[in-house]
DNA sequence: TTGTAGGCGTTATCAC
DNA sequence: GTGATAACGCCTACAA
């Protein structure tokens, strides 16, 4: 038989609601008290029953992540450390990798206080569950239809190419997958673009849609991008890159002697890349951070318009970014 | 408000207990009334409440899978598997990316009925928690101390090493990671000179090590395997294979024409590749199949001495293995 | 500072 | 067949 709160009342010799007091750390309780309380409790084993008190207080605590596309690594990473940033919350979370309606379905059965989406959240009707959820990665400029959190892709390329612009590139080409279907991707693209004729590079534009994002797109997009000729290149994800070093590093490309290189995704493993990777990209844990306040934020105050919240970028230098190897022209 | 059988009770004329007979298909209610708060209920939106349901029940049909690296994409496609799977059970799945103590911890929070294990177990106080647990691939083969379920490693290769063999090949190489702390990966290896002696090939073991389970680890792994000339290759995983592939045909190799292939790992995957995959493994479907079949019973049947449970692979021939190019000596 | 009692939404056991 | 009613384990006024 588990051990409840009536089982410890009897051992300590308190009413079991003195114990309910005590146990969540009621101001309304002798410390003495609370302590043999405690003690008992602890050496009881006692551990509380989720259904019995999410029965009374309404609310589980949990969060769900839905996930349905579970391949990118990225994302992976991600989803790790949005799960470690919750430790610090009061909260859990759980994860599901059905569909969009199959997922919505449990969570509701679980009673998750709110949930966390991926990507384009294609069932609007998610909005008439009353259930608070965020949305991550998907760009949406005018008024939202409900909180979207996602990094500022425009500053993200402003800062890559101005990084290079700085260390004398010029020609510099994005490779990078350009699917109309996947708002993200184009974002990027066109963050590159804007950022180009900002810094009075658009004779240099030069875009290689790599038909992917997996590291043998990057690999095979190189061909095409060396025609232009570049000093530098801009990766569009973590994996294209890999793909996009090797590649170089076959044909005799010293990076970053002859070829800088930046990637697109800020996450710890690019320093463990064939070179340590300079890379632009909102870093992974501050990321998670941040989804996972927005998601406690959309709990706990009463909604608000929904907003858009674009998180700033940050560039981390590493070994694949050096000085041009021509010499400044203009 | 959340409606609740109260209110479908008091809408439909009758008293909630008999809504509850009604909605748990109770044949003590007939079938009229039965009809009408089935109506009523649906009308109103009603939603079960799990949480009162469990403190009655002591049960909550959901069951916990734990998965720590979610990285690999195999895997990821299994989980996606048991997942569907469930869904033919009155079971529910939930998914934790915690590591061990932690994830424990949460199910044991939702008080799950059971859990999935990925992988070595560890914290072998899983034990100690009383809920029913079967862990997926590791390799055991002395009496356990909890029911395991994995593949058929020798038979694996027996069945992957026999069709090269019929096919004319003798000069037969494995690529795979061989990696002392895992023990899934030596049990391949195990198996593949297990298998080649069997076949009486043993003057043709060759076994190179690709010091990882990546895409670009099989890539690499080609020059070493290439030395022994073989005619055929076994990959150890799905990533490594693709990378195989590439190397191959860069090299000139034509497949199966110069070189046959097969993978280990057989999920659906591998019909999408450069070349459509030979490959070897029980199906992901029924693995997944099996692992949902083998917590349920590890629930519903009083426990009796954990059993390791080894499942029998499946050859799928597809169009990456043909006869062997030189003629056969023996 | 501590104890009493009512209720959260269900299921299950009895009477009727 | 159907309807009270007592659990299930916990929280929270309110009373002592």
């Amino acid at each position: 038989m588990t051990v409840t709160i009536k089982d410890i009342a009897k051992l300590a010799g308190v009413s079991y609601s003195t114990v309910s007091k005590a146990l969540n750390n009621s101001p309304l309780v002798k410390e003495e008290t609370r302590r043999k309380i405690l003690d008992v409790a602890c050496e009881m084993g006692y551990e509380p029953n989720l259904a019995a008190k999410q029965l009374v207080r309404k609310k589980t605590d949990v969060i769900g992540l839905m996930w349905p596309t579970i391949e990118r690594i990225v994302l992976a990473t991600l989803v790790t450390n949005i799960s470690k940033a919750f430790e610090k919350t009061p909260y859990s979370m759980i994860l599901s990798v059905d569909a969009q309606e199959t997922a919505v379905d449990t969570f509701r059965k679980f009673q998750v206080d709110g949930m966390i989406v991926f990507g384009e959240s294609k069932h609007m009707h998610l909005y008439d569950y009353t259930i608070p959820f965020v949305v991550y990665g998907v760009s949406e400029s005018t008024q939202p239809l409900y909180p979207i959190i996602d990094a500022n892709h425009e500053a993200s390329m402003y800062k890559a190419v101005e990084h290079l612009h700085q260390l004398g590139h010029r020609q510099i080409t994005y490779i990078g997958q350009y699917d109309k279907s996947d708002a993200l991707q184009i974002e990027k693209v066109d963050g590159y673009v804007k950022a180009m004729k900002k810094l009075h590079l658009a004779d240099y534009i030069h875009i290689v849609d790599s038909n992917g994002l997996n590291w043998f797109d990057g690999y095979s997009a190189i061909d095409r991008a060396l025609e232009s000729k570049p000093t530098a290149m801009i990766g569009g994800s973590y994996d294209l890159s890999g793909g996009m070093i090797r590649a170089l590093q076959e044909k005799g490309f010293s990076i970053p002697h002859d070829i800088s290189l930046i990637s697109y995704d800020n996450i710890p493993q690019m320093a463990n890349m064939e070179v340590p990777m300079t890379c632009i990209g909102v870093p992974v844990h501050l990321l998670a951070e941040e989804i996972v306040q927005a998601i406690i934020h959309q709990i706990e105050s009463p909604t608000e318009e929904p907003t858009v919240k674009k998180l700033t970028p940050t560039l981390t230098i590493r070994e694949s970014t050096g000085p041009s190897p021509e010499p400044s022209d203009s």
